[in-house]
DNA sequence: GCGTGTTTAGTTGAAC
DNA sequence: GTTCAACTAAACACGC
């Protein structure tokens, strides 16, 4: 009997829970993030089940990204402009599923309120960074005290966030590469600062999203690299735990389904 | 108008 | 039997 391979489902619902899937369409992007409708395109490439009734599975898939805290929302960045938000995966979301199989969750991830506040208050933050962005960029005229008075900016620290009790979550400090973030206020103020030297040369800070391609920038806006530093910061603290090990995509006796490298 | 995002409510099935 | 995760439907708000 031949065994089952990600496309052999063919109008066979996958096994695979709305969560897993989205999980999968996100850890699948080369940035780890991506907006609903390529979550949408990533499930209807791979599953041909899901290109019919879209309707109902979609309105499901949407409720699960705002249900479940295991999902994040990111604001798009300045420059790039769109509808709708990114969607990434929150680093403690990593135990959910049992031996890194999507094929089954081992509880429900739940932020704490604090956790969930904080996170909320720099995600915020950030929405309204770019709307500043966006109102300087259209020659409106920008709250600049609010801006340098860091009203705009988060003066917290992203990671590690306290947790209250120990999380099981798996060990992927091995496949990070060796490279310390560098140390710098997470401020609007400090990320208008330059980039200070660093002493020793070291990989480029993981994850950045995307090269800067800023068709504005000549000299460069320091707005612009402002926002593009914060997104840096801000998706380097929610995924430094988990990156870069990928879902691999295995075959076992009796499933196929992807799972946490290790 | 349509896509996106949030929220509420009900049902189902598996695990405990 | 109870609890919990998952699924589905629906309504509504918001922004592009």
């Amino acid at each position: 009997m031949p065994r089952p391979t990600r496309d052999s489902y063919g109008d066979q619902k996958p096994p695979f829970s709305y969560i897993a899937l989205t999980a999968m369409a996100i850890w699948s992007s080369p940035e780890r993030m991506l907006p609903l409708s390529e979550i949408y395109r990533f499930i209807t490439d791979r599953f041909p089940y899901y290109r019919r009734n879209t309707q109902r599975w979609q309105n499901s898939l949407r409720h699960n990204l705002s249900f479940n805290d295991c999902f994040v929302k990111v604001p798009r960045r300045p420059d790039r402009p769109g509808k709708g938000a990114y969607w990434t995966l929150h680093p403690q979301a990593f135990d959910m599923f049992e031996n890194g199989s999507l094929l089954r969750r081992r509880k429900r991830f739940k932020l704490h309120k604090g956790e969930k506040d904080s996170l909320n208050a720099e995600l915020a933050a950030l929405a309204t960074f770019n709307r500043a962005f966006l109102a300087r960029q259209a020659n409106a005229p920008l709250p600049s005290a609010s801006l340098s008075s860091g009203m705009y900016a988060p003066n917290v620290t992203l990671c590690p966030r306290p947790s209250p009790e120990p999380i099981e979550v798996p060990d992927t400090s091995a496949l990070l590469p060796a490279c310390p973030r560098p140390r710098r206020a997470f401020t609007i103020d400090a990320l208008l600062e330059p980039e200070p030297s660093r002493s020793s040369p070291s990989p480029p800070v993981q994850p950045q999203p995307t090269p800067p391609r800023c068709p504005l920038a000549l000299p460069p806006n320091p707005y612009l690299v402002a926002a593009q530093r914060y997104h840096a910061e801000l998706l380097a603290g929610l995924q430094q735990s988990c990156l870069p090990p990928l879902w691999t995509w295995r075959d076992t006796s009796q499933f196929s389904h992807y799972t946490l490298n290790s």
